[in-house]
Parts: C-alpha cells; structure tokens; sequence
DNA sequence: TTAGGGTTAG
C-alpha cells in the first residue's frame, strides 16, 4: 500500500526502488548463506524429531523454512500430521506432494486407520488404486488393523482376496495382520486356517495374534498347548505374549502352569511390563493365590486401574467382599482413577450374592459418580439385579440404556435362566432378534440351556441353527449347553454326535455326557468316560461326582457308588455337598438298603436337607418300609409344612395298604393347612401345539376319539398279556373303577393322541410333570411291543425309552 | 518417510 501512495513521486520512487533492490539483494544473499549451509537430511532428520517429540507446531514451522524439499520432507510431513490427527493439513500436503509414492499414500491411509475412519480409509484406498499406485503390505497392515479394531469382516474377507489376488498371500505381515483381523471378527477357524498353511515366516507376532485368539475365544486349553509349541519351535514369548497366556492359565485356574509362566516373564525380563504385570495379577487372583497376586500388584511402581481391577475380582470371587470393599476405597483415597471395569469387576461378584445391600449402595455410588450412562456399569447392574432375582431393578436399569448391546440383553436372559425363570428368557431372547440384535456365544449358550429345562428340543435346534448361520464359529460353551440340551431332550444319541464332534472338551463337557448317560437310563455306559476323562488330564469337579452318583444310583451300581463317593474326598479332596448324599443315599436306598440309607443320612455332618429325605421317602414307597417312610415323611413336614410332597407318597402308601382311613388323615391335615397338591399331568407336542392331559381329563376337543382309542389300545395290551395293577389305582373302589381310572391316566391319554395324530414311524416323546406310576410303565413297554413304535416318556427323574417291550431304565427308577 | 501382536467386565 505504501509504495502505491508514492508510486506517483519520482523523488520517492526512485527511493523506493533503490530499497527494493537492496532487499533483493540482502535475501538473495541470505538466501545463498542458507542454501550453502542447509541439509536437507539433517532438516529431514529435525522434522521427525519434532513429531517423534509431539511438536507438531514445530515441525510446520520448519516446513514452511524449507528452501528445499524432497520426498521424504513431504512422506515425513503427511505421516507426521496424520498420525498427530491434523487431516487437513495431511491432505494439504499429500495434495501438495510433486511426486507421491505408494510411501505417501500409505502414511495418509495408515492416519486413518488409526484414528477409526473408515470411509476415508477406504476411499483413499480405491483411489489409490485407481490413480495405479501398487498398495504395498503397509497400506495392507493398515486396512486390516482397522478391520481388525472395528470388527470389519467383510471389509476384511473382500481385503483377503485382494492380497492373494495381488500376490501378497505369503507375505508374513500381511497374513499375521489377517489372522489378528479373524482372531478379532471372532473366527478362530479361519484365523487357525491361515496361521497352520504359512509355510515360513511365522514369527513372533503370528505366534502371539493366534495364541490370543486361542484365548479370546475362551480356549484356554490350546492357548497353552499353542504357547508350548510356539516355544518348542525356538520362538520366544515376549510382553505381547505373556498377557495372553496368563489370561488363559487364570480361565482355566491352571496356578502351577501360570506360576512357571511367571518364571519365563521373569527370566525374559518383562516383569516391569504393566500388561504383563496386570495379568499376571489378575492369573494368580482367578486361581486363588491372593497373596501373590496382592504381591505383583505392591511391586508395580506404576499404578495401573487394570491390575486393581482385578485384585478386587480376586477378592470378590473369593468371598473376601470387605478387602474388596476397603480397595475400592484405597483406589478413591490415592486418586487411582476408576474406570468402566471397576464397578463391573464388584457387581459381578454381588450378582451371586442373594442379599441385595452391597449392591445398592454401590448403585447409589455409581449415580454420584456418574458411572451410570456408561454400558458396562449398566450390563453390569442389570445382570446383578437379575442374579439376584430383582427383575425389577434389572428391568429398570435396562429400560434406562439407550443403546442396548448384546450384553444387555444376554444380563436380562441369563438373569432369567438363572432364577429359572425360562419361557421369560426365551421371551427376551426373541425381544432381542427382533431388536435386530445378532445373539453371541453367551446368549446362546444361556437360551440353549433354557430349551433345555423346558425340554424345547426343536426350539433350541433353530437357536443353534441360526447362530450358525448368521456367522460365528461355535465355541465350547455353545457346544456344551448343546450336548446337555440333547441330552436333556432325550436325544442321547444327537449329545453324543456332538460331543464327538468337539475338537476340545473341558470338564463340563465330560460331566454333561456322564449326566447325560444317566439320565437317559444309560448309567452304565456312563461310567467308561470317567475313565477316559482322567486319562485325558482332565480332573473331575464337585458337579461331576454328583453326576457319576447319579448314574450309579440310576443303573443300581452300589459298589461303584460307594467307591466314586470315597474317591471324591480321598483322591481329589472334595467335601460332599447335599446332592452327593442324596445321590447316595437314593443309590442305597432304591436298591434296599433302606437301614444303611438311613445311616449315612444320619451320620451326616450337616443337618440333611429336603432333597435327602426325600430320596429316602421315594425307595421307602419302592419297597413298602413304612416305618423309615414315616420318619422320613414328618421329617419332612417339619422342614416344610407347605411341601405336598410327603403327604403325597405317605398317603399313596396308606391307600396301597388298604389303610384307607390313615390316608384320609393326611389328606385332612392337607387341606387343613392349605397344602396344594400339583395335580400329574402330561404333554405331547404336535407340530408345534403342546396338548395338555390330566387324569380322566375330558378337556380335549378330541375327547371321545381318543378316548375310544385308549380303550382299543387296552384291549391289545391286554392281548399281549398286560395285567392292569391296581395298587396304583388310590381310590377305595371297586376293581373295575380301579382299573378305568388306571386307563385314563394323562400318559395313556397322551400316548393315545400320539398314535392317532403323529406319523407311523415317528418317535411319540411324551413328558410328565411327576414320575410316571408302575402301571403306565408297564403299558407303555407293551405299547412300544404290539404297536411297534418308540416311546420317550421324561418323567420328573428321568427319560425312558421303550422299544420293542424293553425300557432303558431296566425298570429300575 | 508408511505397518503388525497384549491385561480388567457379561
């Protein structure tokens, strides 16, 4: 503006001029002085350092100095504000850039990736391409990072077929930044897939991305196995690998491999690590060596919110809530910032607790703090609330999450699955397809294991199904809430398919299949995979013992009985609980040692609970031993005054007698004390409607049909050389009355809409809410002979399978 | 000058 104004004066223009041209010739001057002086490798080397060194400022200045610029200068620059976040000035620059290389488009698209954009990612990714620059295995690690943070598997499948397209199948760091993107998108057999075809250079970075897929897919067993073998092979493990296999020694509370995972950390010398350092507290808190755990965590110089974290599960889990408790306060003392795992890591723990203080007040705690908007605080709360049978308080935590994840929903049906509240699961389980939400592992297993109770064989088949089918490998949960859902289907031979089909079992599997056997009326078959499961390393648990107890009790195997009782306190140190002596005490007992029964129920340490008397009770009733009956009944009454059960059986066990006016008595006392009988009933299932009969039960809109159907098949039982028994009949009247209330029993009227309706050769499963009596037993054995069909009945106890005259529980239950 | 693997909750 100023050499405008004179621009019109000679006299200042000529001055002007003559400073113009002395500037001219004073940057010029300068300008050589720099350019003699400059290094464009040291000037490179600088602006690193000032990116490296977080000043990004300092960097740009320096940058726009530059009397001269190379590819690096600009590769340097693109990179340093894409990684520093700064885009605009990145793009700025790549779009100033005289020559881009695959170089500068990498360090652009790897900005990107690590700040989660994907369609910038992408775009540039195809433009790339476009403007025919070759992506090199760093644009390729780059995308497959972000798939593999992101969850992106079909972004990830359609990256996997270019890379084999361009030739990039045996690079080691693109095919390890795969199996990361599987292992990550949950597909461990894809990602297993790849890892076993890498002929060469595998190195310590696929070793470690498949050994943490091993154990974020909950596989600890080959975790381990993977992390020897990776060792056997020369590879050493460093603090990326550690973690990983300390997280699988914790899952599988292995305390002896986990501490010589401990000595390999120490003599790597990456005990200073604080991802190792975390781990390892959190492997020594899930096996329960809180001391060593309390140890690592004093010896962190670095206060990490992750190890405390879980040093308060290892106190939670092991009932220790007060050292929890005065933690969680310490943390808050020192200023240890909580984060969204803390109250979780607490919650959890409370969920199994049925008193619901703790739980509130932290509730309150978490609204003061502000940790209620945050999902995991508020998952956590709804499966606390709901474990603790407050569909209430989980509901309205629930209500209040705006975005629902999976997690929530599975809180709500696990909730439900673990107060046994099953239709409701199931209820929420569809509530949640509907929400367009796809199911994991977790719900699966849990709906599974309600199809399960409910005996919704079919149901729990299209669960499965559809969890195949909308992606995911199956897991071993999934697998063993199958196989038990088989089995407690009465499809033995399916839970057998599938537990053959696992490519690895742990000791749930091996229960569910001994349990299986049993229940099925198999007992003694069960008894070989014991065998086969100790051989395998695999030790047995408190719930297996009672499944072996209740194999042996329903196949008669006293001795085998008494021998597995022994061994679970001798050999493996477990106390047995309530089920093991009513497991025990039902095996004598049924067997007819009611004396001996008695004996050990009397020995007891504990005082016997309800579900031991009534073992006792059911063989009394068996046998005819009214005297233990009696004792064992007002033992019963005592305990429970509201309980049908013993008043039930004692006056079944009258009216059999003929003493007709002490059952009378009872059934008084009975309606006196307002004690409601659950009347027998049975069900069939029919292309997808349960029809529902009582005894004598004229409801059904087919009543007269199969009514006439019963009496036909009566006759050609009768034929075959069946006898009703009328000590089944407990009504005091006459042998005929007897013998028509014996025919129109629910199972007999079930088995008769079964014949008529089902197809000829299709299995009739029917289902009883109490044990099924003599008499039905005995008709439907001759039912399955003259009429040539498989019959499935689930009583109360357990499943009978008749075929051809014969019952797979050898009459024996 | 660009890139890869890890710990805690359901």
């Amino acid at each position: 503006m100023h050499i405008f104004r004179i621009k019109n004066s000679n006299k200042f223009y000529s001055k002007h001029y003559w400073f113009l041209r002395l500037s001219i010739q004073i940057h010029t001057q300068i300008s050589s002085q720099l350019s003699r002086g400059f290094s464009l490798v040291k000037t490179n080397e600088k602006l690193k350092g000032y990116f490296e060194s977080g000043h990004v400022d300092g960097a740009r200045k320096l940058f726009d100095k530059m009397p001269k610029r190379d590819e690096f200068t600009y590769n340097s620059m693109v990179a340093g504000f894409a990684n520093a976040g700064r885009f605009n000035e990145a793009k700025q620059v790549f779009d100033e850039t005289p020559k881009r290389s695959s170089i500068t488009w990498s360090a652009l698209i790897s900005g990107y990736c690590k700040y989660g954009y994907e369609d910038e990612s992408f775009d540039l990714f195809w433009r790339m391409r476009y403007e025919g620059e070759r992506p090199s295995q760093y644009t390729l690690g780059s995308l497959l990072r972000l798939c593999s943070v992101k969850g992106f598997l079909s972004r990830g499948e359609k990256l996997h077929g270019f890379i084999i397209k361009t030739g990039f199948g045996n690079n080691a760091f693109v095919v390890t930044g795969l199996v990361d993107m599987y292992v990550k998108c949950y597909r461990i057999k894809a990602a297993e897939k790849l890892f076993r075809t890498m002929d060469s250079g595998k190195n310590h970075v696929t070793w470690t991305a498949i050994i943490n897929g091993y154990s974020l897919n909950g596989n600890s067993d080959k975790t381990l196995q993977c992390f020897c073998q990776m060792r056997s092979e020369g590879i050493e493990a460093n603090q990326y690998t550690f973690p990983s296999v300390l997280t699988a020694c914790g899952s599988a509370s292995d305390l002896r491999f986990g501490e010589q995972v401990h000595g390999c950390v120490v003599r790597g010398g990456f005990h200073a690590n604080i991802f190792v350092q975390s781990a390892l507290v959190d492997m020594y808190a899930k096996c329960g060596d809180l001391n060593c755990a309390k140890e690592v965590l004093e010896s962190m110089e670095v206060l990490q919110v992750v190890a405390w974290n879980s040093m308060i599960v290892g106190y939670m889990r092991h009932g220790l809530e007060e050292n929890a408790l005065s933690l969680l306060e310490k943390m808050h003392g020192i200023g240890l910032k909580m984060d969204e795992f803390t109250y979780p890591s607490v919650l959890n723990a409370l969920a199994l607790r049925k008193d619901a203080f703790y739980g509130e007040c932290l509730h309150c705690f978490i609204i003061k703090t502000g940790f209620c908007d945050h999902i995991l605080v508020s998952n956590a709360l709804v499966d606390m609330y709901a474990k603790q049978g407050s569909s209430i308080g989980a509901l309205e935590v629930f209500n209040e999450i705006k975005d629902k994840d999976v997690i929530s929903w599975t809180s709500m049906i696990t909730g439900c699955t673990h107060n046994g509240s099953h239709e409701e699961a199931l209820n929420f389980f569809q509530r949640m397809r509907i929400a367009g939400i796809y199911p994991d592992q977790v719900s699966v297993s849990s709906t599974l294991s309600s199809c399960a109770e409910l005996t919704l064989h079919e149901l729990g088949k299209q669960v499965h199904g559809n969890y195949i089918k909308s992606g995911p490998e199956t897991s071993l949960s999934v697998d063993n809430s199958l196989l038990a859902m088989y089995a407690k289907c009465g499809c033995l031979d399916d839970a057998i398919t599938v537990f053959y089909s696992m490519t690895s079992r742990n000791v749930m599997s091996w229960t569910a299949i001994i349990v299986g056997h049993a229940q099925n009326g198999r007992g003694k078959e069960a008894l070989p995979f014991y065998d086969e499961m100790v051989l395998t390393g695999i030790k047995p648990d408190f719930i297996t013992f009672i499944g072996l107890l209740f194999a042996c009790s329903h196949a008669g195997l006293v001795d085998e009985g008494r021998q597995y009782f022994g061994t679970m306190i001798d050999a493996y140190g477990i106390q047995p609980g309530p089920d093991h002596y009513a497991s025990m005490i039902d095996l004598l007992a049924r067997s007819g040692k009611l004396q001996e029964a008695e004996s050990l129920v009397n020995e007891m340490v504990d005082k016997p609970g309800p579900a031991v008397w009534k073992a006792l009770l059911t063989a009394c009733r068996k046998h005819g031993n009214m005297d233990i009956a009696k004792r064992a009944a007002m033992t019963l009454i005592e305990l429970d005054p509201q309980d049908a059960f013993p008043y039930v059986i004692l006056s079944n066990m009258y009216s059999a007698a003929g003493r007709w006016e002490d059952a009378a008595g009872l059934r008084r006392l009975m309606k006196l004390r307002g004690v409601i009988k659950e009347p027998g009933c049975s069900w069939i299932e029919i292309n997808s409607k349960v029809h529902t009969f009582f005894s004598e039960d004229r409801s059904h809109p087919n009543t007269n049909e199969i009514y006439l159907k019963v009496n036909d098949i009566i006759r050609l039982i009768k034929e075959a050389g069946y006898v009703p028994d009328v000590k089944f009949s407990l009504h005091d009247v006459n042998e005929e009355t007897k013998e028509l209330g014996l025919a129109y029993h629910g199972e007999k009227l079930a088995i008769a809409f079964g014949l008529l309706y089902l197809p000829e050769n299709a299995p009739i499963r029917i289902f009883k809410n109490l044990r099924v009596c003599g008499d039905c037993h005995n008709a439907m054995k001759i039912i399955s002979k003259v009429f040539h069909r498989y019959i499935v009945l689930r009583d109360s106890n357990c499943f009978h399978h008749f075929k051809e005259g014969q019952c797979s529980c050898g009459d024996y239950w």
